[in-house]
RNA sequence: CGGGGCGUAGCGCAGCCUGGAUAGCGCACCUGCCUUGGGCGCAGGGGGUCGGAGGUUCAAAUCCUCUCGCCCCGACCA
């Protein structure tokens, strides 16, 4: 391909609107222009290395046996309205109207196209297990887009399901599509961790995140520092290390006067006790009303558990206006005692004795606290959030702490949709039985983006080979026509690409510290600097963007050279 | 949803507070000369009516009101 007959808008300045560095690059290198908040168009540039991605991912799905399909971004709302989510997804679902004033969605998902497609052609489990997959643009009003491709409203999706008769095949089809997945960001040359997305209640886990280790990712996981457990915080379960002495004796209630200390650090202070035999109470607004949960001093809420064991959509702390009057303390002091909301508690509370809680009245706590006696015995969950340093679940040895950018998602569905869409088969005995759903995603433009972040410089980006638009670039630094320098890059341009190999010649009449600005903005992995000082020996510079080096080769052994370079970067 | 910021030439910005004459600057673009191994140099030139609507005023990019869009931060751990 020539340069001059591509469109490479690069930017020499840092876009002011972009907060992170792929974001950023994509931008100043030409791969994608913002038409609006969280929507993007890609550039040629951007295009290849997103159909590059796509390639990968086709490969890896095919060779896994799942089979592509493409279904419509368009769905309508009866569909949504049969699962339960055309109400439950929320404002995230962009609805629309047609001219008879039907209601449709544009998918942010598939899952019900799916499950209705095959509902209507799946009878016998002879016809099991079938995996399907597509790559297709979805739809997520996002409340807040932002870091380019890495959170829009429009954005490419490999999107897969498979439906197996049982449990057991679920399962294999799930540890397929777990090592494909891990193939494919092996591929990228991608960083990435497989973090448990699940409590795992049910024995073994059956949803995996898989990460890209990256600072600006707006994941936090934690791993273990021995063995392979790796969990995203929303879900991380931890060991806690603090033990209540269990011979310690129950004393007597005692209200005290804490004026104005509200909070644990504040009331721990001023009592003089450790946080851990503060416990917190925290009023939440569900579905079902209010409720009051209880943690230690030291630990927070996790809400995403929460809202499990809650079995809620809505969940938010109440205000103050509503704290007082459920109280009848302002924010600081609300406590359990004679508190006559449904009571939950962190399983680290279990046994303590003696505790400290707000007395529900101003500036008043109580200290000396038990349980049965005095707080009446709450519901028992785990609803704390591990913290780094804690002790692994599996294995003891600390976790540690990471962030992470959620480019695949693996998942064990169960008969979710197809029991609420009635997906079934008959088994040898004749009977119906619901299918087994699994649902696997990847971020096609996010996992682009996320290799960018582990993948540059202060120059540009540093394509790994099997992203990078192209795998050469070749750079004569003199342009005029009938000259050597000229016809030589045109020679080795033109027997690369007759060996298949991906060229891009920059042909532009432009002063070389242009092209070697633009060269290394876009970050092709290797680029062949032609000129006529070179040319005077009979050699040519085969230069790796990533480390910089640069070999001088004869001029006739340059194609050996780079076969070399681009067959080792595609080794995987 | 709350708070903050921004919208002036293709891009990045200044001007606005304290209204006033042809609305500036850098980059990019066009022409010519020059130059050619890391975003040259010189000279000349084209392009905006100041996000939109309304208002105040003799006069509005500038003040006021409304509106649209974009960016950032936050969304309460008592």
């Amino acid at each position: 391909m020539l340069y001059s007959q591509l469109y490479i808008p690069t930017l020499k300045e840092k876009p002011t609107e972009a907060e992170v560095i792929s974001h950023q690059l994509m931008l100043r290198a030409g791969f994608i222009r913002k038409l609006t908040s969280g929507i993007y168009s890609f550039l040629p540039l951007g295009v290849r290395s997103l159909r590059k991605m796509e390639a990968i991912i086709r490969e890896e799905m095919n060779r896994a046996g799942a089979q592509e399909v493409l279904l419509p971004a368009l769905q309508p709302a009866e569909l949504w309205q049969e699962s339960g989510r055309w109400e439950k997804y929320g404002k995230e679902l962009i609805r629309v109207r047609d001219r008879h004033n039907r209601d449709y969605c544009l998918g942010p998902t598939h899952e019900e196209v799916v499950t209705d497609l095959l509902r209507h052609e799946i009878r016998s489990y002879r016809q099991l297990p079938i995996n399907l997959y597509q790559i297709q643009t979805k739809f997520r009003d996002e409340i807040r887009p932002r870091f380019g491709l890495m959170r829009g409203r429009e954005f490419g999706m490999k999107d897969g399901y498979s439906f197996d008769r049982d449990e057991e095949g679920a399962g294999k089809t799930y540890q397929k599509m777990f090592e494909a997945y891990q193939r494919i960001f092996t591929r990228c040359g991608l960083q990435f961790k497989a973090v448990e997305a699940d409590s795992g209640a049910i024995g073994g886990s059956y949803s995996h995140e898989f990460m890209v280790l990256a600072e600006s990712g707006e994941d936090a996981i934690l791993a273990c520092t021995a063995c392979s457990y790796a969990a995203n915080v929303e879900r991380a379960e931890s060991i806690d290390r603090f033990q209540a002495d269990p011979k310690e004796e129950r004393k007597e209630r005692q209200k005290i006067s804490t004026p104005a200390q509200k909070t644990v650090e504040e009331v721990t202070r001023f009592l003089s006790i450790p946080s851990q035999r503060l416990v917190k109470t925290l009023i939440y607004q569900t579905d079902q009303g209010p409720v009051a949960v209880l943690v230690r001093g030291d630990q927070e809420v996790n809400e995403t558990k929460l809202l499990k064991v809650l079995d809620t959509q809505e969940l938010n702390l109440a205000d103050e206006v509503t704290v007082q009057k459920l109280t009848g303390a302002p924010v600081g002091f609300a406590g359990a005692v004679g508190l006559s909301l449904p009571l939950w508690a962190d399983h680290t509370l279990t046994g303590l004795k003696n505790f400290v809680m707000g007395g529900n009245e101003a500036d008043i706590h109580w200290i000396n606290l038990n349980w049965g006696t005095d707080v009446a015995i709450p519901r028992w969950a785990d609803l704390r959030l591990a913290q780094e340093g804690e002790p692994c679940p599996k294995c003891q040895s600390p976790l540690k702490a990471f962030r992470g950018i959620e480019v695949g998602h693996v998942f064990k569905l169960g008969d979710k949709y197809s029991r609420s869409m009635k997906a079934t088969f008959l088994d040898e005995q004749g009977q119906e039985q619901f299918m087994i759903m699994g649902c696997y995603g990847i971020g096609v433009g996010r996992t682009v983006a996320a290799a960018i972040e582990q993948n540059h410089d202060k120059d540009g980006i540093v394509w790994p080979m099997a992203l990078a638009p192209f795998q050469v670039l070749i750079t004569p630094v003199e342009w005029s026509s009938g000259s050597e320098t000229n016809q030589w890059a045109q020679a080795i341009y033109e027997e690369l690409e007759n060996k298949g190999f991906e060229v891009l010649l920059d042909d532009r009449p432009e002063r070389p510290g242009i092209k070697f600005k633009d060269a290394d903005l876009i970050g092709i992995p290797v680029r062949v600097t032609i000129g006529p000082k070179g040319l005077a020996e009979g050699i040519v510079e085969v230069r790796e963007r990533r480390t910089g080096q640069i070999q001088k080769v004869l001029k006739d052994q340059v194609v050996l050279i780079i076969q070399k370079l681009v067959s080792e970067a595609l080794n995987y």
